[in-house]
DNA sequence: ATGGGGGCCTGCCGGC
DNA sequence: TGCCGGCAGGCCCCCA
């Protein structure tokens, strides 16, 4: 589930219910996730405004009242709901708990925001705000696709050379933080590209091509999971849960989508990932 | 330095 | 019905 346009559209479903809001209580209900919890982390979570929830790559930013800003990742199968929380009043209003529930937050506005992810795979820690960047996993993230940073010049310069394939180079978050399988995927097919083409053997004009493919197609699966956010104003409603078109994703032995195209969709593995693609069209 | 592969977890689905 | 292998949207870490 969550790539970047994933993660951006819980961030935007969280808004109402968090940002600005203060966090009364947090349950923690096991030691770790993909690693420990910080030290003391419902303590720290305890009593504190969210000034801010931000975004960077597929990471979720809450910056708190306290100075310390806490990190969310949701890995594999992470997934964030918003429910109401009577506190305690009306007992009987709770949706039960369910399995892999690990983290709830308990917001003074009576939303209850829970964490939950059965593989693990995601993570939680907590950062003073100020060097929040020098975090070890956010230190190592290249620039936001959506952002200036993020141009023609920088993915040209960052494929130069190399010996591995643009399918690899595409998922890489030091050369651009946020895409994931899907997204690269449809890149890829929208670019006209081959997933197994070795990044620094693309023509430059072809790689700059690229950028406002990227720029598209995370834009456009943000739009679409916005649209779908009308769902998670009813009660226990999922976030980041939306139907989005793919081209070529999980398409495997249907027609291409291009245009007199008589190509059909191919899956072939690549460093243990499935990656799907029209071998007529992208070469 | 770069590239490739293993491993972390649970759940689900298809085949036998 | 039950068991088993394969696969899943991520990413760190180790090895060559």
């Amino acid at each position: 589930m969550p790539e970047l346009p994933e993660v951006e559209t819980v961030r935007r479903g969280l808004l109402p219910a968090m940002e600005g809001v203060v966090l009364k209580l947090t349950d923690v209900n096991r030691p770790d996730l993909r690693w420990p919890f910080p030290e003391r982390m419902a303590d720290r979570l305890r009593d504190v405004r969210v000034d801010r929830l931000r975004r960077r790559s597929k990471y979720l930013l809450l910056d708190l009242s306290s100075g310390e800003t806490l990190l969310i990742h949701l890995g594999m199968s992470g997934r964030m709901t918003i429910s109401s929380d009577p506190l305690g009043q009306f007992l009987h209003d709770h949706p039960m708990p369910e399995k892999h529930d690990h983290v709830v937050f308990h917001m003074e506005n009576g939303a209850r925001v829970t964490f939950n992810d059965p593989r693990r795979f995601g993570a939680m820690d907590l950062m003073a705000t100020e060097s929040a960047e020098q975090h070890k996993l956010l230190s190592v993230l290249g620039p936001e696709p959506l952002g200036n940073a993020f141009d023609e010049p920088h993915l040209i310069a960052a494929f130069k050379g190399r010996n591995t394939p643009v399918k690899s180079a595409l998922l890489d978050q030091g050369i651009v933080a946020g895409l994931g399988n899907i997204y690269v995927c449809e890149t890829l097919y929208r670019a006209g590209v081959s997933p197994r083409r070795k990044a620094g053997r693309i023509s430059a004009p072809r790689v700059a091509a690229m950028v406002p493919i990227i720029r598209a197609v995370l834009s456009e699966a943000i739009e679409a999971g916005g649209s779908s956010l009308r769902d998670f104003r009813q009660a226990d409603g999922e976030l980041g849960y939306f139907q989005h078109r793919f081209d070529v994703y999980d398409r495997e032995g249907q027609p291409c989508r291009t245009p007199d195209c008589t190509g059909v969709i191919t899956r072939i593995a690549q460093s243990g990932r499935s990656s799907f693609y029209c071998p007529v069209c992208q070469r």
